[in-house]
DNA sequence: TGTACATCAGTGAACGCGCGTTCACTGATGTAC
DNA sequence: TGTACATCAGTGAACGCGCGTTCACTGATGTAC
């Protein structure tokens, strides 16, 4: 039989997806009550308690699975040869494969990042600047004749619009291949126009030519 | 005395003002109850329903209220004999002076775009639909050059800079204006960075240039 | 202008319900000898 | 290996509370004559 460790982390996992779950449902996570997961996780509401001190704690353990996701995603690296519209492009292509994937996980963040708890806002913040600081990382291999400020705007710039088109792309019913290929191409303009811009503007000079 | 229909319109907002007092105090709109609304306007929980079916009802009011709100706003407009860095400084100053005077509202905005009913969060879509498609307006404005497609995806972008920017200047507390100015500045950068990569970018032959 | 009636914003009591949390418990798993 | 005890994930009953919604009502304002 299961070791009693094991089995107890099987039952958190099963909390953590019954939330996911019932967001997935349409509810927001603020919203959601504990008897309701744990209902819906097949325990009894006192078992909660054996795992999370609240409803906070669970949505902190569900960023922290945002972040190994993350982590994990930013692993793999591009070929410095190519040419940056083609890494642009395959960027696109793993993040529209990415979010359907994990829907429900970023429709959760999208919700709490406004409308958390403080620690709950403070949490995805945190994981969202380390996107940020990891694209401007990427900027500085792919472009490296951007100065160090140019690459933190550019940086800035693509997460703001990464995030818009999840909350586009989420929105998305399931069967809508067309509007989803508009959007994945619309995001590719979005991030070549931020480029284009990047590379023709400085921050001290500002920008003229016509 | 006052005029019945006019002492009902006052209720309403009261109802309204209510709502976005107890947002304010950091509530998610989608948690607030119909209870607490009507005990913090000062009528009983029944006299809601004079004026609202539900919550929903009152938060699609409000909703109403930003779409006044931001018409009133734009009602203005630029001399475009003006050189377009110092329009963008313009906006920004408004941008900066018009959020912090709308806090609550645009936190309701921000929350319930994500985390609202699906009938709220089509009534945001269409209102910031109505931003974008009046950036877009202005570009044809002030930067005539830019091709009708290349001006969209630029004003997708500044949408979703701006709606970003809202989230975080929401965040910084009152009285620190160093934070406030840094990102005044750095909307400012993305701004026109955002300009002049449609100015260096067409849709069709991808940009390559130095 | 004065009177009789209609309207309707706001009242107050009552309802059943799901909520978070407490408590003492059970019984399978794990540990010490 | 077998026994006796400890641990602790999950149980089930119970609590007080605020919730949305219903209902019959009151009394000031508005309208018709």
């Amino acid at each position: 039989m299961a070791d009693r460790a094991e089995k107890k982390a099987r039952t958190r996992n099963r909390l953590i997806d019954s939330a996911l779950a019932i967001i997935g449902f349409g509810a927001n996570f603020a919203s959601i009550s504990l008897r309701e997961v744990a209902k819906t996780a097949g325990v009894v509401p006192t078992s909660f308690y054996r795992h999370f001190d609240d409803m906070e704690e669970l949505g902190l353990a569900m960023v922290d699975e945002l972040g190994l996701n993350l982590r994990r995603l930013m692993r793999g690296s591009f070929d410095d040869k190519e040419p940056l519209e083609l890494i642009v492009q395959r960027c696109a292509d793993a993040f529209f494969r990415y979010v359907p994937e994990n829907a429900n996980l970023l429709q959760f963040v999208n919700q709490s990042r406004t409308g958390g708890t403080k620690a709950l806002q403070d949490a995805i913040r945190d994981e969202l600047q380390f996107i940020g600081s990891r694209v401007a990382t990427e900027l500085s291999t792919y472009a490296p004749e951007l100065n160090p400020q140019t690459r933190e705007v550019a940086a800035s710039l693509i997460v703001s619009a990464m995030l818009e088109n999840t909350t586009h792309l989420l929105s998305i019913p399931d069967d809508n291949d067309t509007l989803r290929d508009e959007l994945k191409q619309r995001t590719i303009d979005q991030i070549n126009i931020i480029l284009a811009g990047a590379k023709h503007w400085a921050p001290d000079n500002t920008p003229r030519e016509a």
